[in-house]
Order: C-alpha cells, then structure tokens, then sequence
DNA sequence: CCTCCTTTTTAGAATGAGTCAAGAGCAAGA
DNA sequence: TCTTGCTCTTGACTCATTCTAAAAAGGAGG
C-alpha cells in the first residue's frame, strides 16, 4: 500500500504554527497541508490549484496572504528563479540548496559537496554583512530532455 | 586625471558585436555603454534611464528589446534575485559569482573560494543533465546597514 | 444565545515588470 | 530615387503579485 510521504512533515508543521499562536484556519490548514505534502516545488499557482481541490471556495489573495506569512514566520522559503513565477519550499529546518530546471522551471532540493568549504574573503565581501549563501544549479530534466518542447508543467 | 573604467570593456563589447553582423544603432550602442561602463548591475530601468541621459528620444521597449538580443548572444548575463526586477551583467567573460543586498537590492561581482571544489553527486542529480552553478551571497551592503531604511537606491 | 470586537477571507481593482504588434523611420543596395 | 528589410516607437497587453474595502467568521464577555 501506498503511504502518503509527508503526513508527518504536515503534522510537524501544523503543531509548529498552532505552538507559536497562529490562528489555523481551515485554509491556512489546506495551503500548509498542500505545500508540506509535495516533494517539489510549488508555485502559488499551483498551491490554489491544489488548495481548491480540497477546498474550492478558497481564494488566490488567501493562498498569498497565506504564503507570506509562512515566509515571513520562516517556515517556508520563497525561491525566485528568474523564468515564471515564485516557488515556495517548505523544507526550511535542513540546510541545503537547488536544482533548477531552465526550461520548465522544475526545482528540487539537494545538496552539493563542498558548499560548507565555500567562502568569501573578506577582501571581496565590499563591506557586507553577510547573511547567507544560495546554490543553484542550473540544469535540463528528464522530462524536458526527452520531449523536444517542455511544455511547463507542474514542476516535476 | 580620471580614466572612465571600463572604456576598454565598451570597447571589446562593441568590435564583438560588431563582427557577428550585429548593426550598431545609436540606441544600441548607448545600451552597450551604460552597461558595460558600469561596475554593478543595473535594472532595464536603471538602464533606459541613464541610457536617456545620453539619448532622450530612447524607448522602454527597445532597452528591454537590446538587453534582451545581448543575453541572447551570451554577451550579457540575466540575474533575477527574487526581489524586484531582473538584473544585467555585462561581465561574461570572466566565471564570478555575486553578492546581492536584500535591503536594496545591489548586486556585484565576486569570486568565492572553493566555488571550483564544488560537486553535486550523480546520486543527486535526479537525471537532469547540468548546465551551470549559480552562487549568490546575501547580505546586507553598507549603505543598508547604515541608513535604517533603505530606499532602493540606484543600486550603489 | 446575543453583542461587540478582532482577525481572516474574499473579489476585484491596482501595480509593476516585461512583452507584443503595428506602423513609422532609416540605411544600404539596385 | 525606389525598394527592401531592419530597427525603433508607442501604446496596448499579459502575468504575477499586492492592495483595498467590505463581508464573514471567530472568540470573549454578558
């Protein structure tokens, strides 16, 4: 049988959010449980879509709203990638970095070797206050490798 | 007397395009000197608006249309950084990497080390075939880390 | 259960970056 | 000079995201 690979993930978050005072409504239930339950990357986009399936009066400002402020909590990292839209990752308590695809925009979480020995010298830090650091590597997937136009789909 | 830095750069940007057939307008030629003159990264606004100082009739659209042929031509490098508009950088020639104020958003050139030390396992590759890697150092410039506000300046 | 007050949600308008399309303007060659 | 083909401009348009104002939903106290 089939078990749903992020039930605890989801769980953990929720207990994080109602342990901080967040009042869990059951929309920011949906958009959380929806963004937590998927192994990749999603636009908010493609969370309403999702998010209506299971609750379909929900709206599109909701699912932003929604999406800020698990941002803003940290819960939840906001990736900009350059070609199309956002998209949100809900893996935020391991450090690690990006797999992006340019030609449908699918992203995946890994993590590179030798990221930890990556430093800048202070002599090129240009007076900075340094915060953190963010790897991307850019690259085709399967998907679009094989079929000759990527249409963008739902971010494998 | 002050020698404008990157006279050469303008220079070598201009016989390139100039050999591949390029035709060299005016307002083409102004595009390619705001941005290779400069030694950050300007926005396409940033762009059209210095490029007006030196050429008021310039259109929007033909700035995006300009930057936009020099990418393709691999002269240029397009960098989104997920807070506010997308970012050119003429310097090609030379593999670096950047540094980017999340406050105001200015971006520059550096070379972290380690960057050459830095895998992804096969294992992590989920198939994809890879293309290149993208460091991005955030922080805060020192500007930002001196006014407590930061109006977007003009990316200093 | 009712009232008051706050928080959340909603629909739709507004914004901002970037693109597109149609016509006007030029440059070079016949 | 005329034609042909780029190139430029203007303004309308798209898309992602945010804003706004009003409705709805909770929760606390009576």
């Amino acid at each position: 049988m089939f078990v749903e690979p992020a039930v605890e993930a989801v769980d953990a978050l929720v207990e994080r959010l109602k342990r901080r005072g967040w009042r869990l409504t059951a929309q920011r239930r949906v958009v959380a449980e929806v963004l937590a339950g998927e192994h990749v990357h999603l636009t908010a986009d493609e969370v309403y879509g999702r998010a209506r399936r299971r609750l379909p009066e929900i709206s599109l400002a909701t699912v932003y709203n929604t999406l800020n402020e698990l941002v803003d909590m940290g819960e939840v990292l906001e990736i900009a990638t350059g070609d199309g839209p956002k998209r949100y990752d809900p893996n935020t308590t391991v450090a690690h970095h990006h797999l992006h695809c340019v030609s449908c925009g699918a992203l995946r979480d890994v993590n590179p070797e030798g990221a930890d020995r990556l430093v800048l010298p202070p002599r090129q830090q240009h007076g900075f206050e340094l915060l953190d650091v963010d790897i991307v590597f850019r690259g085709r997937c399967p998907r679009c490798r094989a079929g000759a136009v990527a249409a963008p789909a739902a971010a494998g």
